[in-house]
Order: structure tokens, then C-alpha cells, then sequence
RNA sequence: UGGGGUGUGGUGCAACGGCAGCACAUCAGCCUUUGGAGCUGAGUAUCUAGGUUCGAGUCCUGGCGCCCCAGCCA
């Protein structure tokens, strides 16, 4: 383990491990990750990739990723790439690479040699008729009039469904178990189904058989020599299949165990709903700023250290629970806050004219970077008579507690000069257009040589070196805490998630960032510069705002 | 109503028969050239009814709540 991590806490299922080696269960620890190439991964995944990860090393084990692609009709290699990518970004390593498909050959040898212990049956009934006869939560199930064939012919039968002669949907591979057991998964469960469209992404035409979930994951396990093998709550239930394929067949079984998937509010977890967010054009694309997939988080701004940070605040149990989003912001900010050079950035412009100021002067004011980093040093910032502040930064009748710019009020320019505010020029609409200002040369820097003080500091861009710049600000996507209830999700989104300013002023250095590169434009919010930011025009976008103390006090005042 | 799982402040996670703690959130104060950050403090929790025990969040029994399962999805 990296020793400039925090100590990760421990939990039932390192506690399981670690008892599963003193006792000898396992001499050794190998886990795997089991995505389906379908999708993108999301921070839901991150949790359940973290704990593979995490486990094995911690053990000196080894992990693997293992793409589960045993149904051909959904399974795109395109998600192979994207997936590894994106758990290469949040710093996850595996030692090999496979894919379910990797081991069909094998998997099928293991189902005829079920088929030989009478553990297997081909049934010819229907889907319909399957489902019908699997009976229900309360009453058992009907066995397959197909459930007593002699070995031989479901041997031929199997070969035959192998060698592409029937339909799809004609004919199944069945575990013979128990009709009338109480957990359904028990029930004859599916092993094969026949698939002729579309061709496998790893295997072409091979086959036309594809196993299921149930069939294909343990025995792959088994297959990789996988100790444990962890995953979330809904297959818990099916714990007692996968061990009873094991027993049957007399191979290695590595144990099972699982935890609770993550839940965090405002988020979209299901990939399915990912998939219509994108398709319906509710987003743009999965790498949109307002998703919780990794290629959201990381275009936001996120760095995979806070996401990591998150996934370890949050812990691993059992029960259903839904993460507060305010903690993995929170998580975001400490990050940013400690690693973010400062800068400055007007988002919605006011112009203000300093009158006693020397026209055509130009001074260059000195800037801490990071007063979080001493390190990090000073820059130069240029401050001229005409300068843009914050539209919020003035009032011309100031609310209560308001300390900022009003008439008669004196503020302080971040690292300038303080001001006076004398006048306000409006439009013929009485729009505000131009507040003008005195300033006292004696305060320099922004420190007052006779002690006075203010009790406020705005920050401003010099107006004629402001470079002009779009700015999206991004908001949580949905309205509701749990957008996954139902299947009314679409009419949650929030339309006002995202808000174009143009044109934005921010300080002459940022004209050279590059596409990646994050700030903390200060009193305002962390950002980062967009991969469609251009030079002459930077684009930025807001990963997050700053705690905002005022907008809390405005808020109670009921604005 | 079958089976499985799970109940600790607002949220999440600890406490492994011995002072219910941590983080986020909330509130108050201090500090501040970011109404940021930081510092200090506060409030709020063991689902319920019995039982065992010197002592129960923890063990036992009975209730109750919530989650998952009836795909030829994973």
C-alpha cells in the first residue's frame, strides 16, 4: 500500500479475508473485476473496483479484470477500452487482463460432464412456458415435462444446440436441481441459451450458445483460481447456485461475499437510464459534466485522488444506504482546495472607473498562488483604472450584513487598493452600467499603514487586460434526491443544470492553461479548463462553487 | 403471505459483553487580504417488547420497518 495513503478502516470482508488465511481456507489472495463491456464505469463501480483492488493488495494478492461478455446482443468492444482507461485514471492496476469468452471451450466441457452426472437437462419448452411453470415467490414450481431425458439424448441435444440447428429461443441448458425450492434462482436455473445475432465481439460466429450469468461467473473463478469473489447484495441469493456448480463438478471454489453497492443522491447509477439520459439528449454524451460516470467526474474537474478519498469515507456494509452527494463534494473541495492554483475571474461583469487613478498607468500587483502552498509563490497581476468586479459585488442599497461594495463603502481590491465607492452611472432602463470609485494610493498590496480596516475584499480583472472566456457552470442534473425511483427520471432533469456565460473576464495568465488544468478562481468555485477550450478563447468549467457564507445569509433573508 | 439480507444522531461508517465514537451536514463563536481555508464549541442516535447478565448497541425469544429475488440480463 502507498504509505502516503490514510489508513483504510477495516471491514467484514477484510476480516473475512484475513480469517480465510489464518486458517488456512486460502494460502494465497486473488480477486477479480467482472465488468460487462456495455457501458461506462460510473462511481458506483469505482466503490466495488476499489475493494477488489484493495483487498488483493493488501494481501499481497493479485488482482485481475475479467470482462464478463457472455451476451453477445449487448456487449460492444468499444467499452473494453473506455473501461480500462477509466480504471487506469483512478489508479487501479490489475496483473491480467481476460474475458468470460475466454474460456467458452472449457465452460462447455464442464457443462457435458453435468450433463453426464444427470445434473443437466436440454428443456424444449418455450420462454413463456419456463417462466410460467418456475412458479412464484409462494407457491413452487412445475417440472419440465423435458426434466427426466436420458443422458444420451441431452448429450445430442446439447451438441446439436452447439452446432447452430435450432432457433433461438427454442431450447435451453438447465441445472436440474429443485422445482420447489424456496429461493428461486434454485429453480432449474438457465446455463445456455441460443444466441445466432449478432456475431460475439471476441469470438465472431464460434458459437451460438452463450451461458448465463450463473453459469459462466463462478466457473470462471473457479477457472482463474479467484479466492474471493466479491460482489453487491442482489447475488447473494445466488450464492447457493454458485457453490452447488462447484460441488457438483468437484472443482475449486472460491468463496463469495457480498457488500451493499453504492447509492449516492442526485446521481444515476443504472446504466440502462445512463444510456436514455445520452440518448434522449438530456445530457451531452457520457462524458457530460453533470454524470457520475468516471469520464463525467474527470471532464468536471474531479481528481481521482478525492474520488478516492470519497470511496474510502464511505465504508463497506451490508445495508442499503445513499450517500449524502454533499460528502463526496465536500471530498472534491478538500483536494482542490489544497492543490489549486488561485486566480482571479469576473462571471458576470461590472465595470468600475477608479477617478483618481492616473490614466494609461499600469501597475503590476503581487498574488499568492495557493495560500494553502507556500511553495506555489507569488505571480504578477496587472491593475490599471478600469477594472471589471462582480455584479454581486455591488449593491447600490445594501442588504443587511452586506459588506461589499456600496455607496459611500469602502472595500478592498484583493492584493490592490482599497476603494471607495462615489457613484453609480446607470442606462436609460436604470440598469447599473458603471460605478466609479476613489481609491487611497496608501494602501498598496491592500494593507492600510494606519490600521483601518474593511470588512470586505472583492476580487476584479484589470479591463483592459482582461481576457475573455466562456464559463459553464454546472449544477446537480436532477431535482430530486433519487432520480433512480421509478421510472420517471427524465422529468427530473433540470434544465437550469447548466448555464453558458459569455462573455466571462478572467486574469491575462490564464490565456496560457491548458486543457486539464484546474483553479480556484477565488471567493467563486474551483474550475477547469474544457478539452474543447481553445487558446485564443479559453472555455472553463465549474467543477464546484465555494462554501458560500453570504448566499446563505441572503438565502435566510428570504431574497 | 416463500426465501435471503438488514435496522446506531439528518446522512454514512465504527464500537467484536465494559465511558456510544468518527466523518459529512447543521448551528454558534474565533480568526481571516477569499463571507474560502483553518480553529473552538454545540445539538441530535442504538426499531420495538420481553429475557439472560454485576453490566446489552452487542447474546436469546417474539414483533415491526426497509431492501433483494418469479430474465433465455448481469
Amino acid at each position: 500500500m502507498d504509505s502516503n495513503e490514510a489508513p483504510r478502516p477495516s471491514d467484514f470482508i477484510r476480516e473475512a479475508v484475513a480469517e480465510d488465511l489464518k486458517n488456512e481456507r486460502f494460502t494465497y489472495i486473488r480477486t477479480r473485476l467482472p465488468p460487462e463491456p456495455n457501458g461506462f464505469l460510473h462511481i458506483g463501480h469505482v466503490k466495488a473496483f476499489l475493494i477488489d483492488y484493495n483487498v488483493a493488495r493488501e494481501n499481497d494478492g493479485e488482482l485481475y479484470l475479467r470482462f464478463d461478455d457472455t451476451n453477445p446482443a449487448k456487449e460492444e468492444s468499444e467499452y473494453v477500452e473506455a473501461i480500462k482507461e477509466d480504471a487506469h485514471w483512478i489508479g487501479i492496476h490489475w496483473v491480467k487482463e481476460t474475458f468470460a469468452s475466454d474460456y467458452f471451450d472449457r465452460l462447455y466441457s464442464w457443462a457435458i460432464r453435468l450433463v453426464m452426472l444427470g445434473k443437466a437437462y436440454v428443456d424444449d419448452q418455450s420462454p413463456e412456458e419456463v417462466s410460467k411453470n418456475r412458479g412464484t415467490l409462494t407457491e413452487p414450481g412445475i417440472e419440465s415435462p423435458f426434466r427426466n431425458r436420458s443422458v444420451e439424448e441431452n448429450l445430442d441435444l446439447l451438441e446439436r444446440m452447439k452446432n447452430g440447428e435450432f432457433p433461438d429461443g427454442s431450447r435451453i441448458l438447465r441445472a436440474r436441481i429443485d422445482m420447489a425450492h424456496p429461493n428461486m434462482v434454485m429453480r432449474d436455473p438457465a446455463m445456455y441459451r441460443i444466441i445466432h445475432e449478432p456475431a460475439h465481439h471476441r469470438t465472431g460466429q464460434k458459437w451460438c450458445i452463450y451461458p448465463m450469468y450463473d453459469w459462466s461467473h463462478g466457473q470462471n473463478d473457479s477457472m482463474e483460481g479467484v479466492t474471493h469473489s466479491l460482489c453487491s447484495m442482489e447475488y447473494e441469493i445466488h450464492r447457493p447456485l454458485y457453490e452447488w456448480f462447484l460441488e457438483q463438478l468437484g472443482e475449486f471454489k472460491p468463496r463469495q461475499i457480498e457488500f451493499s453497492r453504492l447509492n449516492l443522491t442526485y446521481a444515476m447509477m443504472s446504466k440502462r437510464k445512463l444510456r436514455k439520459l445520452v440518448e434522449v439528449g438530456a445530457v451531452n454524451g457520457w462524458d457530460d459534466p453533470r454524470l457520475t460516470t468516471l469520464r463525467g467526474m474527470r471532464r468536471r474537474g474531479y481528481t481521482s485522488a478525492a474520488i478516492l478519498d470519497f470511496i474510502n469515507r464511505i465504508g463497506v456494509a451490508k445495508n442499503t444506504s445513499w450517500i449524502d452527494f454533499a460528502l463526496l463534494e465536500s471530498c472534491v473541495r478538500e483536494n482542490l482546495n489544497k492543490t489549486s492554483m488561485r486566480k482571479m475571474a469576473v462571471l458576470h461583469p461590472l465595470k468600475v472607473i477608479i477617478d483618481n487613478y492616473p490614466e494609461g498607468q499600469v501597475e503590476e500587483m503581487d498574488a499568492v498562488n495557493n495560500p494553502e502552498d507556500a511553495s506555489a509563490g507569488f505571480r504578477k497581476v496587472p491593475f490599471s483604472r478600469e477594472l471589471y468586479i462582480e455584479q454581486d459585488d455591488f449593491r447600490e442599497v445594501p442588504p443587511p450584513k452586506y459588506y461589499r461594495l456600496y455607496p459611500g463603502n469602502e472595500v478592498r481590491l484583493r492584493y490592490a487598493y482599497f476603494i471607495k465607492c462615489s457613484s453609480v452611472i446607470k442606462d436609460n432602463q436604470g440598469n447599473i452600467i458603471e460605478v466609479h470609485c476613489t481609491y487611497d494610493p496608501a494602501t498598496k498590496g491592500g494593507d492600510a499603514r494606519d490600521g483601518r480596516k474593511v470588512k470586505s475584499t472583492i476580487h476584479w480583472v484589470s479591463a483592459p487586460h482582461a481576457v475573455p472566456a466562456e464559463i459553464r457552470l454546472y449544477d446537480k442534473l436532477f431535482t430530486k434526491e433519487n432520480p433512480d425511483e421509478g421510472d420517471d427520471f427524465l422529468s427530473y432533469v433540470d434544465s437550469a443544470s447548466l448555464e453558458v456565460l459569455n462573455p466571462c473576464f478572467v486574469e491575462k495568465s490564464l490565456s496560457e492553461s491548458q486543457v486539464g488544468d484546474k483553479f480556484q478562481f477565488e471567493r467563486i468555485g474551483y474550475f477547469c479548463v474544457d478539452p474543447e477550450s481553445q487558446p485564443v478563447k479559453p472555455f472553463f468549467i465549474r467543477t464546484f462553487t465555494l462554501k458560500d457564507a453570504w448566499a446563505m445569509i441572503e438565502q435566510k433573508q428570504g431574497k
